[in-house]
DNA sequence: AGCACGCCGACT
DNA sequence: GTCGGCGTGCTC
């Protein structure tokens, strides 16, 4: 019998793909595309994905290898899955395997199949636990335009995306949710897959969506899993079992051979944009996705990215408006603004925020005070001669944090204690310059005495579990003031929330990056949306919302205040179009790093003059310059950004540009990222 | 990207 | 005498 070669994808930055001889043994089958294999790669054995089967082969007889072992426990991967993979492979110019590898759970790529046998027993016995019953409990009853959203997606034949388009508190939820039950009802096999921005902020969908579809089987699937747990719920979406599907945007390339409906909920949320390793956005994936298998997508946010906004503007996408506040007797917060030249601050508060936090206090009401600065203060600094806490190995400065006596860099793992003295002059009396959330506390502490003041950052929840832990608190009502950073911003519902304050947001106003004022009307609106939802009793103020500014007149506040995203969104669009910035033109990111900044910008240099830049056309190649934070960890870096009306002209000129580039053999380390969002 | 080989500098 | 720095070469 002639020999069998497998073509397989390996998580290499090789672009190509690699042969393998396959032997048949006693009672073993002839392996398929979509399976895994496990090979011998140079000194190494790692798991790939077999893409091709073939009776010849163009590798020489003697590089060749034999295939150690074929995963036949697991079910192929799918021809649909593979080109999933493949396209965005493609689209952000990366090997297959540097995609379709990764996507698997770890345990399933590993040497040994133990984890996969175990967990596929397990899968077994949750399949005869449940009932398999996709009827829904008890259904909230739905308003006039939640119905009409129902019936639009859930008629839907082919593909469609939607922008489901609502603030917070008008039931976007409960959309995704009854629309969900009316595909799962058509189709007995039908899978629903639903992203969220971060899963461990959002308990309390999981736990509706559980209690709403008691009778089917459910995965979750997000970074912050366990290996095993991760392999078993990834094995119940793949193998049909699970039909709703929640999980973070690592799950827009996870295996769901059923899919029939697509959810992101808070679609314009930046942690959709993958930022290490291949930088996919999973919103763009999933309207991919959706398409190639011609089913609903619905894109759900109360602040649409632009992108979102002009597709639904130009009608590619269908918007879907939901003007009521679904919960009976919400209303909007009153936002206002309290300008901080005329109205100085002290501890970070003004006046007018401290009398707003002692009335919430004297009505047993809690107050959310938003600053999206953790630490004590985000410098210290000598009076004497000037000197400042910078890292030595980053642009940064060195954050105080009192509480564990240290600075600390928040960008490379460097910390040290506090000096005493001044490093160079010798000054003891070194002062903390600006306000973070441990000296907001701390102020506050003194300011209320008797408060139970109680703050919410990624240092106080450090622990796993704590982050939840803190939220419950909070909902127990043992809280009268919170502190929070960005993280108190999403999902949380505070029911006894009635005064919400931004106390620095300014900063944003005036960032190098064009989308900095988009990001922050969305965390501002997503704040404010924290209070002022089941809050509102009956006959009671509405919920209040402060933003202490040192610029009342700037139209994103005016915007806020009106509660009007839509005329702030078109006004942004206006100016992109007319500055030929996205979603008007594509761009793409070449970024170089290096021990010396000359060094990645030489190499940048030359990358923007080799010979595929000049010929393609339709192409504008901008000068290579440092990044904001030039040096992190101690490397220095560099970015160059290409741009294009065209995106098909850009992912050809990308094509041959990114092979030019490795055969230029640097000592630069460099990556392109296409539709950057960070800039 | 890993991983190994290989050839020069300061430690027990 | 060896440990280990990172240059360079290869992966079916």
């Amino acid at each position: 019998m002639e020999p069998i070669y497998l073509t397989i994808a390996l998580d290499t930055p090789l672009d190509r793909l690699f042969d393998y001889r396959w032997l048949p043994a006693d009672g073993c089958p002839v392996p398929e595309i979509g399976q895994i294999a496990l090979v011998p790669f140079g000194r190494q054995e790692i798991a790939g994905l077999i893409v091709g089967l073939s009776h010849q082969t163009e590798i020489p007889a003697d590089k060749i290898k034999t295939v150690l072992a074929v995963r036949h426990q697991c079910p192929a991967l799918s021809p649909q899955w593979i080109d999933l993979c493949r396209f965005a492979a493609d689209y952000y110019q990366r090997p297959l395997g540097e995609v379709a590898i990764p996507a698997l759970p770890k345990n399933l790529r590993v040497p040994k199949a133990t984890s996969l046998d175990r967990n596929l027993k397990k899968l077994a016995k949750l399949q005869l636990a449940h009932e398999h019953d996709a009827t829904p409990n008890q259904e909230p009853t739905l308003n006039a335009e939640q119905q009409a959203a129902v019936e639009t997606i859930a008629s839907t034949t082919g593909f469609a995306s939607y922008l489901l388009y609502g603030v917070t508190g008008s039931g976007k939820t409960e959309v995704y949710l009854q629309t969900a039950a009316r595909v799962l009802a058509t189709n007995s096999q039908a899978q629903i897959l639903i992203l969220v921005p971060e899963i461990n902020l959002t308990p309390q969908l999981e736990g509706n969506i559980r209690q709403r579809f008691s009778g089917i089987q459910i995965a979750t699937l997000h970074s912050g899993m366990a290996e095993g747990e991760r392999l078993l719920h990834w094995l119940a979406a793949h193998t049909g079992q699970a039909r709703i599907i929640l999980g973070t945007r690592l799950a827009i390339l996870s295996s769901l051979p059923h899919l029939k409906m697509i959810v992101i909920d808070e679609e314009h949320d930046p942690s959709y944009k993958q930022q290490e390793g291949l930088r996919y956005s999973a919103r763009d994936l999933a309207v991919w996705r959706a398409h190639q298998l011609g089913i609903p997508v619905v894109l759900g946010s109360a602040t649409p990215s632009l992108e979102t906004w002009q597709h639904a503007k130009a009608g590619r996408y269908r918007k879907l408006e939901l003007r009521q506040r679904a919960v009976q007797s919400a209303v909007l917060p009153v936002v206002k603004i309290v300008n901080t030249e005329r109205e100085k601050p002290s501890e970070g508060l003004t006046q007018r925020l401290v009398t707003a936090i002692r009335l919430r206090l004297e009505k047993g009401e809690q107050s959310l005070l938003f600053l999206n600065r953790r630490g004590y203060a985000p410098v210290i600094h000598c009076d004497a001669c000037g000197w400042i806490s910078n890292c030595t190995r980053c642009t940064a400065h060195l954050v105080m944090h009192k509480l564990d006596k240290k600075l600390r860099c928040h960008h490379c793992s460097f910390e040290q204690r506090i000096p005493r003295a001044c490093p160079t002059c010798g000054n003891v009396d070194l002062q903390p310059l600006g306000r973070g959330t441990q000296r907001l506390e701390e102020g506050l502490k003194v300011l209320f005495p008797d408060a139970r003041v109680f703050r919410i950052d990624a240092d106080s929840t450090r622990l796993k579990g704590s982050a939840e832990a803190a939220f419950d608190t909070v909902h127990r009502g043992e809280v009268d003031i919170l502190i929070g950073t960005q993280m108190v911003a999403k999902g949380h519902d505070f029911k006894n929330l009635t005064l919400v304050a931004a106390l620095n947001p300014d900063s944003a106003l005036f960032s190098q990056d064009f989308r900095a004022s988009e990001r922050l009307f969305a965390q501002l609106m997503q704040v404010a949306g924290r209070a002022g939802r089941a809050g509102q009793r009956e006959g009671g103020n509405p919920s209040e919302v402060l933003i202490q500014t040192r610029y009342p007149d700037h139209p994103l506040y005016h915007a806020l205040m009106a509660h009007e995203y839509p005329r702030f969104a078109d006004d942004l669009l206006e100016e992109r179009q007319q500055a030929a910035m996205p979603p008007f033109i594509y761009q793409a990111l070449l970024r170089a790093e290096a021990r010396e900044l000359e060094t990645a910008i030489a190499f940048l240099q030359t990358a923007s003059q080799c010979e595929p830049v000049h010929a393609h056309a339709g192409i504008t190649m901008n000068d290579p310059i440092p990044m904001t934070m030039v040096r992190v960890h101690n490397v220095e870096r560099a970015q160059l950004l290409v741009e294009s009306n065209s995106r098909p002209a850009l992912q050809a000129f990308l094509k041959n540009w990114i092979a030019e580039l490795r055969s230029m053999k640097v000592r630069v380390k460099w990556g392109v990222e296409i539709d950057p969002v960070d800039i």
